[in-house]
DNA sequence: ACCACAATTGATCAGATGGTCAAGCGTGTG
DNA sequence: CACACGCTTGACCATCTGATCAATTGTGGT
């Protein structure tokens, strides 16, 4: 459920041609890296056309505006993003199920940190074109995996701690490499894309989510 | 060490005046919110003006550039971002210092949460205006803290993950709060501003640094 | 070969926006 | 009081940039 003015489908379907397919292909990839980076306002659509290797009018024939491709560019990359929390279901161990959570998460960090950070941006902004989705979809989902974690620790196969801030948190750790990464590579001088550092996050991630699922509750505040 | 052009003080020290003081300093506020949100190149200027009281041209006599005033922006949130991590110090129980961390950097994503978005924004742009201070002051901060944390874990009071994950855990988890307030409140309708939320937050972050930082060792790579 | 329509281009526009300038106003200090 | 200097203003400019248009070229289907 994007925002945006959706055109109408025009009565004639739009003969689609390869060429055609594979601008608009190398546009949204363009578009993607370029607004992953510099947000909406600070991308300029002649350098998207640039690296799609397009000129600006060129690229405007195939998405009206910017904004129009600003969302199509959304629109594309949602499902990569919310791919990952559909496969936690019922039929699984809990264990088993937010470890294969995280390590998802951690691949698509280091696979595809665009997108993450696509969407954080886009959320940071207030989500404007994301509230339709946040309100809608991707609430729909998390009440339903929300649902699905209170069940299992009311059959104490789960901590205790609110399972919001559970989801929150892997999302926090696992997309910080993508969103972070400037940083990251900063302090350390390392990449997901290093195997070793890759298992070195997943393993640290592991076991904060291990201690906040499986680890004996807490009932003194300040004790750690 | 913020990049930027810093014009030489001027000879004559410039007089400061009440208002001049008070202007600076709302102009100052204004910008926070305002770049917080939509960023350097989505805000405008005149924008900052009217939030602040002034006309364009009038903030323009306080800071030459619109650039300028980002830097001084930046400059003036910098120390609050830093500062709880520096309180971590060796004179302390390993857990109790990383809990009042914790609690320190939650009260400061429910308490400013426009710095730690101003600079979340500014790190994903690739840091442009902070590399410096990511390469130099930020990292001999983090490098010294990671130290003290390697000494923990020798003497057998920290678990053995590595501690540049651990800090990079607590800044996602807190921090997320801030950066992605809109997502949170969107799925939970709730804000840290809630004293109950906010003891939630913290007791599960609280939860996951146990985990990783006093759990018991993973060796196995899949179990959670 | 021809036709329709997709693809591409260069010229051009229009609005937004950062920044300048010259002039006037206010106020504290000598 | 008057001077200096900080403060404020409105008019104006220059550029950047998203978007339009008319015209030309390429291409697949019959």
């Amino acid at each position: 459920m994007l925002a945006g003015t959706d055109s109408p489908q025009p009565a004639t379907a739009p003969r689609t041609t390869a060429t055609g397919e594979a601008n608009r292909e190398r546009i949204l990839d363009a578009a993607l890296a370029r607004f992953a980076r510099t947000g909406l306002n600070g991308t300029r659509i002649d350098e998207i056309a640039a690296d799609a290797g397009l000129s600006k009018t060129n690229l405007l024939y195939y998405f009206r505006t910017k904004n129009a491709l600003y969302l199509a560019v959304l629109r594309r990359t949602l499902e990569m993003w919310l791919e990952p929390l559909r496969q936690i279901d019922a039929g699984r161990d809990p264990q088993a199920a937010l470890a294969q959570y995280v390590t998802r998460k951690l691949e698509a960090a280091r696979d595809c940190p665009e997108a993450s950070r696509l969407f954080a941006l886009e959320i940071m902004r207030g989500a404007p074109m994301l509230s339709g989705v946040i309100a809608s979809d991707l609430k729909d989902l998390v009440d339903a995996k929300v649902a699905l974690l209170r069940c299992w620790q009311k059959e104490g196969r789960l901590g205790v701690h609110e399972p919001h801030h559970l989801l929150f948190h892997i999302w926090a750790m696992t997309q910080h490499y993508a969103d972070f990464a400037v940083q990251v590579e900063g302090l350390t001088g390392r990449t997901l894309d290093d195997p070793a550092f890759f298992e070195q996050a997943r393993q640290a991630i592991l076991a904060a989510i291990s201690g906040m699922a499986f680890g004996v509750p807490k009932d003194q505040g300040n004790r750690i």
